[in-house]
DNA sequence: AATGAATGAGAATTCATTCAT
DNA sequence: TATGAATGAATTCTCATTCAT
């Protein structure tokens, strides 16, 4: 996985807390995604991280169209016009959402990916990552992959170039995989890449609709790698 | 795959009107969710047919709360007011959309279904039949992929139980394959079914908001069967 | 005074309804600047022509900021969004009132300037007409010395062009009293115009804000025609 | 001139800075006008002169309305709550602005019109003060002539009654001069008033919108007041 | 059935003003 | 005095929907 393609482009004050530690499986046990109000109560990003919080809680109960920026300034208890002290619209705090919570995912699994010895690893933790951070995060779960769809505009000028450099990201270790003969290579790179996103997408978007169980996710997160990593296997 | 699971609801006058054959691949050359204008231009679907027809253009271009009513009017050739004599509502044309078209897929695919001999043969016959119908129908793949997750209470209310019958449908095969020892038993019907889905909405999406080259959707579904039954092989 | 420097930009659907007749003091007794709507309330310009009626007077009582569009459409016995069906903007509104009315004027004087045998003549002509086509329409009188002014972008971008095209026409009646040895010539034509300009201006400005009394414009038209004539005297 | 026409009404700590020479052109070749902050950076003046001379500045640039008071507080060098301090509302820092300086000019004149022997001298002083003194004050200028005008309530409640004080100040010039001989009787000093004001109204005007040019505002005062005078002799 | 002019509810955003520090 | 973050009232304009023709 490149720098380049999960690089984040630094916005707003959303300072990198970067996360550290990783244990076997991969996953922290405490969640590197969650609001990083309650260290960092101390300055300015207060105000700021409420306010994100809050939108997560009514993007996902109303989704991104029907939810009033006056409702979420409510929900984080300050008053309208604050929303736009810190964001310059109701787009904008969607996108600040995305590039603040997402960008630490991917940070983290930036610096986790090296670790693992060869493709086959590396492409179960990504699956493990990515279902193991959201365990506990239904709503930002259903932000991601729901609300974040329904402005055209961002979809197509922001998410989608975000997507694609993570899909690149995993193309780049499904071929590191096939070169070092641990994958088949009669199977696109790209196909399988697109294959893993859509699948680890499907079950988070399932998972968050649904009753959202706790556990779901990372057994989910095991058997799908199974079945992927014996499907790609040689 | 049971009745239920995958039958319509009448709507409308839309009449299913079924398509017939089925080649060796399952998918047959002049694709079943074509408007059924040309053969029906005889009375009433004529007008309603024009306007879903235009639907699609318009909301795949601009998404559907971007796009006017005005213009969707524009693009059928008719007045504001005619789209309410044939729909309720702005929201009712994209559930409209959602059941006319989505519906003769389904009914191809309950008509094909009967016809493989096992669950591989089966599951491998939804993979090819999802991805080539759609293959040519850039816009109706965009409409579904995306389109339709942009209204919240849409989403929730009425594709959510849709694409859980489309589940079941797929975990059942899963879950026959299981019991004729034909797939591996360590792994969730219900898990397995979310990854399928997952992948083919992922490629379709991926497709449609790329350059949608002709063939790509086929010859994934090809390689995304052969990880699939692979990976699901005892 | 040439056709460019007061010819008009056609806008919206406003038909030149020329006034045609000139008496001997060059004002025609019933006023050229009335609304169309008299003869008129045939088609389309009914209801364009009710608002544009209904913002005179809301504009010249509250001025152009501290008026609502709502309060307009409530004078003009519209709803709020049927004035959008006819102007683009609130200040399209007001840029229109002035195309509108304006332009009654000037094509009126256009009219009639070639009918005056010498530019003395022309120029009392013009005293007169400017004073006495606003007496009886008060409100449009201020809507045009004051309300005009309020919108800074209007003020610069739109009427200052519009008012250096008058000056140049007066400005042009000046240079040709002088040729002819009508005037005197030590007089810079502009800065004639300027005052003269100025001095209608400020007659008119005094007259809206005061009470306004009937005759008063036309009595003062006479009076400021005797003192410029004897001070342009050779 | 009586003292109660052109009287000041003290406001705020504005304290009258009185300029003391009379040149025989009655205007000082230093600006009466210029901000006071030069001798008076003493105490408390200095932050409320630096706010009035940056009001000037952004209000000339972008009209009263278009103008927030946070490019105020900027340009003032000062946090907007400052502005606050020294007045008690935007509208008030445009009723202060006017006061401040008009009540310069006004005072200017009061002192120097009784060094005139008769009417026309005094006339043709009012006219080469009026422009003279807004020669280099370009802003100011356009403050006056156009800004003043985009509040309503400020025109109607503030500037009317003091423009008329001003009108009336001139009117008994004229009635002066008529009672001497020196002027015809035939025309009423209310008229000539209003025609004299507009005179110099227009031409500051378009001085200020146009370029400004160095010089040209004191020709176009002679040029007028030769016109007047001659206009008006008896 | 078809039209499209008219409706009017609804919401994002701005910005003068306040006030805790 | 000075600050500037926070407030929240206020208003233009949009657009789905209706209905007289």
């Amino acid at each position: 996985m490149s720098e380049s393609s999960l690089s984040s482009r630094a916005r707003g004050g959303a300072g990198g807390k970067k996360p550290k530690r990783a244990s076997k499986s991969a996953v922290p046990a405490s969640p590197p995604l969650a609001s990083a109000t309650a260290h960092a109560k101390r300055r300015g990003g207060d105000k700021r991280d409420r306010i994100l919080e809050a939108a997560i809680k009514v993007f996902a109960r109303s989704g991104f169209h029907a939810t009033r920026v006056s409702e979420v300034a409510k929900a984080a208890g300050v008053a309208d016009g604050t929303i736009y002290l810190y964001f310059e619209s109701k787009e904008d705090l969607l996108v600040s959402l995305f590039e603040d919570r997402v960008e630490r995912l991917l940070a983290f699994m930036r610096g986790e990916l090296p670790k693992q010895p060869n493709a086959p690893a590396k492409l179960r933790a990504v699956i493990d990552m990515q279902l193991g951070l959201l365990e506990g995060e239904r709503e930002l779960a259903e932000v991601i992959t729901i609300i974040l769809r329904q402005s055209t505009r961002l979809m197509k000028e922001f998410a989608a170039p975000r997507f694609l450099a993570y899909l690149d990201a995993i193309a780049k270790i499904v071929a590191e995989g096939q070169a070092a003969g641990d994958f088949r290579k009669d199977i696109s790179p790209h196909i399988a890449a697109r294959a893993v996103f859509g699948a680890l997408d499907g079950i988070t978007l399932t998972w968050a609709l649904g009753r959202a169980e706790q556990g779901a996710l990372r057994r989910a997160a095991t058997q799908l790698a199974d079945v992927l990593l014996r499907g790609l296997s040689p």
